[in-house]
DNA sequence: GCTAAATGTTGAT
DNA sequence: TCAACCTTTAGCT
């Protein structure tokens, strides 16, 4: 679910579903009720991400700010026929014909336009932003002494990078996640800034995180259905797909990494 | 049917 | 460093 793919779909399909048009917001749950006030029956203007952060503006200089965090979800209904609320629901959206049901974030509160660019700035640039500025990554990375594994989980490095995209981004270009930023060559840096783009597309696209695509990546097999969709996330044990030694698997930054110690040095 | 772990971040200790 | 958030799914029984 959530690394920025997910949210980046989830603003197209929100401006979409929404956009322009007056949307009814409410929270049975409860817990964002007063913020549902301030801009029940307001015109969404827009939805946005930066990263792994959700922007709804709506109209009044009020902005609904998202994020999801490990296991929030959005589940889409017709309007059609309204489901009666089920579990924890934060907040719920009813637009013309479609609804939507926001569970379990990690944040869900209203800003307003004057705040968004605070939440941005403690963010990195986003791959999938066509405004991003690699630069601003690469600058932090090539001064510093932590792992390039750690830095990559970093939002304020690059937004939207999460633990797949981590293990599998480092897999493609046979980098050892240990080594540290300074040792990160320039042309290593922009050959993964210009993968990841291109990965994250696929996972917006996609809407799953896709990064074996054709035969010629590292000699795996090509995707297609019931193929494999990563190398190594989540593969500890298991033989690497292109040189079958074991996966090995530590936590850095809190968080299982996945590596092939032979094609990774 | 139950348990553990999970694509993440925040705030307390 | 760890609990909390509170849902879904994978892997077992």
């Amino acid at each position: 679910m959530p690394e920025g793919h997910t949210l980046h779909r989830l603003a197209r399909l929100h401006q979409r579903r929404y956009g322009r048009a007056p949307v009814r917001v409410g929270s049975p749950q409860g817990r964002f009720s007063d913020g549902a006030a301030l801009i029940d029956g307001q015109v969404l203007r827009k939805a946005d991400a930066w990263g792994k952060h959700l922007f709804h503006h709506y109209a009044g200089e009020r902005v609904v700010h998202i994020h999801l965090g490990l296991y929030g979800t959005f589940t889409e209904f017709s309007t059609v026929d309204i489901p009666d609320p089920v579990g924890q629901i934060r907040m719920r959206m009813v637009g013309a014909d479609y609804g939507t049901d926001l569970r379990g974030p990690t944040r869900c509160e209203v800003i307003t336009e004057a705040e968004v660019p605070d939440v941005v700035a403690k963010l990195g640039p986003d791959p999938l932003r066509p405004d991003a500025d690699p630069s601003r990554a690469w600058n932090r990375i090539t001064k510093s002494r932590k792992s390039i594994g750690a830095l990559l989980m970093d939002q304020s490095v690059l937004a939207g990078v999460g633990n797949v995209y981590r293990s599998e981004l480092l897999y493609r270009h046979h980098i050892d996640p240990l080594r540290p930023g300074t040792t990160i060559s320039g042309d290593e840096f922009d050959a993964m800034w210009t993968d990841l783009v291109a990965l994250m597309k696929v996972g917006v696209r996609r809407g799953k995180i896709i990064v074996i695509r054709t035969e010629d990546d590292h000699g795996a097999p090509a995707y297609g259905p019931g193929r494999p969709r990563t190398y190594v996330y989540r593969r500890a044990g298991e033989a690497c797909r292109v040189c079958d030694t074991e996966v090995r698997t530590t936590v850095l930054e809190g968080r299982n990494l996945f590596w092939c110690p032979t094609c990774q040095t």
